[in-house]
RNA sequence: GGCGAGGUAGCUCAGCUGGUUAGAGCGCAGGAUUCAUAAUCCUGAGGUCGAGAGUUCAAGUCUCUCUCUCGCUACCA
């Protein structure tokens, strides 16, 4: 690898087009590459940036059969949304495409046939539930049933969203096909497999050395801690075979006769969005795609979130190097997650500033909201965005460092000089020089940073110029001086003059509108960032007008965004949806007591579990219950509690449970008891 | 329970391969100034660098133990 790349493909985690996007979604993926890319860019460098829709999975479908509608709906809205609010924050692709198209289909599908080719998969034939009505398999999250964990009665084959554990659609009590309603059928079924445990020598050497093939590959060091830690920690726990293909009808279908009804994993269908997407740049380019995957000169760059960091790093990798013709990734700077006003971002819960909302409320403004994130994006931990946090940096370092600055000059200028560039005597002071040498290492300190992926640091790099620019100006004092020394107030104007178009140049990756505006303004458009650094506006230059730069975000517009957060409804709660009908045979067969908890203590070994004894009137039991976090055993012990008695007994952690104690789980994501009134004693029936 | 990442000024965070009095921005106090969006500039207060032990001539920076936060994972209501 050259110290500098012959190009750089840069890609952005593909949206899944199932809801919109928010803030944390452009701190997380796309407003760094779009700094990257935009510094790329202005270096004149061969840069490409490419992303687009992630259009498949059962989750798409599961929705659009609650919507009664189609996928295809689904994604179309969702695609044309993504691509409004990228838009209107200035998030800039080289091109955005969607991997529902049919080139993307048939290279996911040609790619797939080479790995089968080079037997990168393993086959295997396990059993899977048939929906016999639909006459299709049931993909995990097309089974609902009983939780055997919580007994919660809309658990999903893969997850119980209630309580959060992982599933296996065999485990549920009473299974039925979402679909369709119907009980679901075993059958045997043939899924295609990676066995990702064949990987791990290479891998690690690959991610712990940067090397690959026994050749340097790229520098490990200068990857994140957080990422390589926990590819590392994967690794070490040693990696799983896992499903390359699903049993669905919304997807890639797999290319293989018999393997009808069967399509790619989206894990494996979606990274691939990236090359179908760099080709179908190229081919509105009429350029060739290939060097861009597959010279060994270009640089790799996947941006994402954390969640993201085990496909990344670990799964894409395996195929594409199953595959052999393409390139790994040379970084993937994952950033951590952005939490809002003390709480985490959560869709469902309506806590999130919609990329949507803020371009309509905030129109033209998209600058504001760049620079704030990028001021405290999670490069390094998860970082917190608030509104006042933001109202405070928009008008202290947006409006009052830089817009202020910006404004000194171009009043000074118009005062002093007709509005005109001054010239420059040459005769510099010290204090000048000392400005002079700032403003030539700046761009240097401003690009490093960019490149190490540092760019908050960059930011202030940047800023910072403009911060001694106003230094230079209140400490020189033109205006004073311009009575009784033209000549040298004219200097001191053109040096600020000089500094501002350098700071255009330098700020115009976090603030594409601001830059432009000003560099218009100073006659400087469409300079590259290696002209900075030097002198850029030019004697007797007519400055443009410009109107004031930023407006201050006032405590009215900080409230209203505020109140915007949490469920929209008044007095309604966005929960989730109520289940489908039961009947009341099956709510007869659940026998329901009043129990009173005698004792109880934690179970060894798990966090969350404690044992309880509970006496039903009848009898006593031991009953284990995931309450730990919640409540300790002495806050238990003594209280009436509502029991499912007659649950199948079930060994937890060696422990023998005979029951479920019931419990309402509250929005502060905490448990309270479900306790019966005043009067109501163990082996009281409830019905 | 296992693993990973964090815990640094009131707030948001930097501190690279250990090395002079631990930094930035905001906030706060005092002052200067008026060209400018009551903006700007200077000065100052403020930190036992989560706790404890160890290695070293020297530790925020390395090792160990403990503790708290976040994430993944296991057990799981």
């Amino acid at each position: 690898m050259s110290e500098q790349p012959a190009r750089t493909l840069v890609t952005s985690a593909l949206p899944y087009a199932n809801g919109p996007i928010h803030i944390g979604h452009i701190a997380g993926a796309y407003l760094p590459a779009d700094i990257y890319v935009r510094y790329l860019r202005s270096r004149k460098r061969d840069v490409v940036w490419v992303c687009g829709s992630d259009e498949h999975g059962a989750a798409i479908t599961l929705r659009a059969r609650k919507e009664e509608t189609t996928p295809r709906a689904i994604v179309d809205r969702y695609h044309e949304e993504m691509q409004e609010a990228f838009r209107g924050l200035d998030i800039a692709f080289d091109h955005y495409d969607r991997t529902s198209s049919e080139e993307h289909h048939a290279f996911a599908q040609e790619f797939f046939l080479e790995l089968l080719k080079k037997g990168a998969f393993t086959e295997e034939t396990r059993q899977q539930f048939y929906d016999p009505v639909e006459k299709q398999f049931l993909a995990d999250r097309y089974i609902q049933g009983g939780c055997p964990k919580c007994g919660h009665d809309g658990a999903y084959g893969d997850q119980c969203e209630k309580c959060g554990s992982a599933l296996s659609p065999e485990e549920l009590i009473e299974p039925k096909s979402t679909l369709s309603g119907a009980t679901p059928e075993w059958r045997e079924t043939t899924l295609w497999y990676l066995p990702m445990d064949r990987h791990e020598d290479w891998l690690r050497t690959y991610l712990e050395e940067g090397k690959l093939d026994g050749e340097d590959h790229h520098d490990a060091a200068a990857w994140k801690s957080h990422v390589l830690g926990q590819c590392r920690s994967w690794i070490d726990g040693g990696l799983q075979s896992r499903a390359m293909t699903r049993d669905l009808d919304w997807g890639v279908p797999v290319p293989v006769e018999g393997a009808d009804g069967k399509v790619l994993y989206v894990w494996l269908d979606a990274p691939l969005g990236y090359i179908t997407a760099t080709r179908n740049w190229a081919a509105k380019k009429g350029v060739d795609w290939t060097p861009y995957w597959q010279d060994r000169d270009t640089q790799l760059v996947h941006f994402i979130g954390k969640d993201n960091i085990v496909f990344h790093c670990i799964i894409f990798p395996i195929l594409l190097k199953e595959h052999g013709d393409y390139l790994l990734p040379h970084n993937v700077p994952a950033n951590e997650f952005m939490n809002l006003e003390g709480d985490k971002i959560s869709t469902s819960r309506n806590w999130a500033v919609w990329a949507k909302d803020y371009v309509e409320d905030f129109d033209g403004r998209s600058d504001e909201m760049r620079y704030v994130l990028a001021s405290i994006m999670p490069e390094q931990k998860d970082a917190e965005f608030t509104w006042l946090d933001f109202q405070s940096r928009v008008n202290n370092e947006l409006a009052d460092v830089l817009g202020n600055f910006v404004n000194r000059v171009f009043v000074l200028t118009g005062k002093f000089h007709g509005g005109k560039v001054p010239g420059a005597s040459g005769q510099w002071t010290a204090v000048d020089q000392a400005l002079l040498d700032l403003m030539s290492t700046t761009p240097d300190a401003v690009g490093t940073a960019i490149e190490r992926y540092r760019f908050r640091e960059a930011l202030q790099h940047a800023m910072g110029l403009v911060r001694a620019g106003n230094k230079y100006l209140t400490e020189e004092e033109p205006w004073k001086v311009a009575k009784t020394n033209p000549e040298r107030a004219a200097d001191i104007l053109h040096l600020a003059l000089q500094v501002t178009a350098n700071a255009a140049i330098l700020l115009a990756p976090f603030l594409p509108k601001t830059a432009s505006k000003l560099s218009e303004a100073l006659g400087t458009a469409g300079l590259p960032w290696d002209a900075a650094g030097a002198a850029l506006v030019t004697e007797g230059q007519p400055l443009g007008t410009l109107p004031i730069l930023f407006q201050k975000i006032t405590d009215e517009q900080v409230e209203e965004q505020q109140s915007k957060l949490g469920p929209e409804l008044e007095g309604m709660r966005d929960v989730e949806p109520e289940k489908g009908e039961t009947s009341f045979d099956a709510f007869q067969d659940m026998d329901l007591r009043v129990a009173e908890v005698l004792a109880a203590e934690k179970v060894k070994g798990a966090d969350k579990l404690l044992q309880l004894t509970v006496r039903t009137g009848y009898d006593e039991r031991t009953v284990v219950s995931g309450i730990a976090e919640h409540f300790s055993p002495e806050e238990v012990v003594g209280r009436k509690v509502v029991l499912l008695a007659n649950l199948a007994p079930r060994k937890i952690r060696g422990v023998v449970s005979q029951g479920m104690v019931l419990m309402a789980s509250t929005e502060d994501g905490g448990l309270r008891f479900v306790t019966p009134d005043e009067g109501a004693e163990p082996g009281d029936i409830i019905r």
